[in-house]
DNA sequence: CTGCGTGCAAAGTATTTGCAAACCG
DNA sequence: CGGTTTGCAAATACTTTGCACGCAG
């Protein structure tokens, strides 16, 4: 199996111990195009594993999430979904909000991406969420 | 009370019946150049109203929210905070992570936005949440 | 009056935590 | 072996719902 391996070398990168049910999350996450709910990925994990627990697949998840390994997609119902992306660089995501897909944008403006969405995934947009984070100066200070 | 007066317009051309706590929570909300929680709102108003439910808050900021009032500020917490912005036009916003304010920017790509930021608010950005929603062809086929 | 708005109590539900047992390296 | 990882059960905490009463129009 190539694919674990490297996901094996992925683990090991990050200095997680690499057991079968982290490599099959990472196998489910990286063949789906799509974000999936943790209990999604439960779901189909336990088709393989009988004694997965929930909390388990969350506790993964997160981790690999704050390694930047598979990202959070911002939904306005405020559940959690992730989605591994191979990609690295700056670039941005067109998630669709029927069938789940995700596609790279790599431009970062968002007239461009509307356009270059239009273009290349045929897609609508329907709307954008675009907030930047950080620190006012008064608070940058302080830290 | 000019403010008030405003408040009572805007809620009647939304078809909604004007009522002391619905003024009340608008005030709040637009005298706060910060992003509020729910309980941080109903906190405030209850020094006022006494018998103020917390699902009231929820309700009525839910609703002003649905029909653009007020603004959802996501947070990777999966908490809701709301934030009143009378700016209307394209435009995004710029949230201190530590104190919660809100800056407008008018600029849309997030390079050119970071400069304005910088520039602007002296501000540092940690990070950017840009999501393009929508549907892809497959899906808005299906509609 | 008439229906929208609200309080209160209660339910929901996604997510998190604690802890002992299992497992990787 | 020694510290991660995991299962299970239970807890959290935010948010939502149901229903009866009250108030705006």
């Amino acid at each position: 199996m190539e694919k674990n391996t490297a996901y094996h070398t992925l683990l090991k990168n990050l200095g997680l111990k690499v057991t079968p049910k982290r490599l099959a999350l990472l196998s489910v996450l990286g063949e789906e195009h799509r974000y999936l709910s943790p209990e999604e990925v439960w779901k189909k994990l336990r088709r393989s594993f009988k004694n997965l627990g929930l909390p388990t697949v969350y506790r993964n998840m997160e981790e690999l999430e704050r390694h930047g390994v598979i990202s959070k997609v911002l939904h306005s119902n405020r559940q959690l979904y992730y989605y591994f992306c191979p990609k690295t660089g700056h670039h941005h995501h067109f998630v669709c909000l029927e069938c789940r897909i995700v596609e790279d944008i790599s431009v970062c403006a968002v007239r461009e991406m509307e356009k270059e969405i239009k273009r290349r995934v045929k897609g609508t947009v329907t709307s954008h969420i675009l907030q930047v984070n950080g620190l006012c100066s008064g608070c940058a200070g302080k830290q």
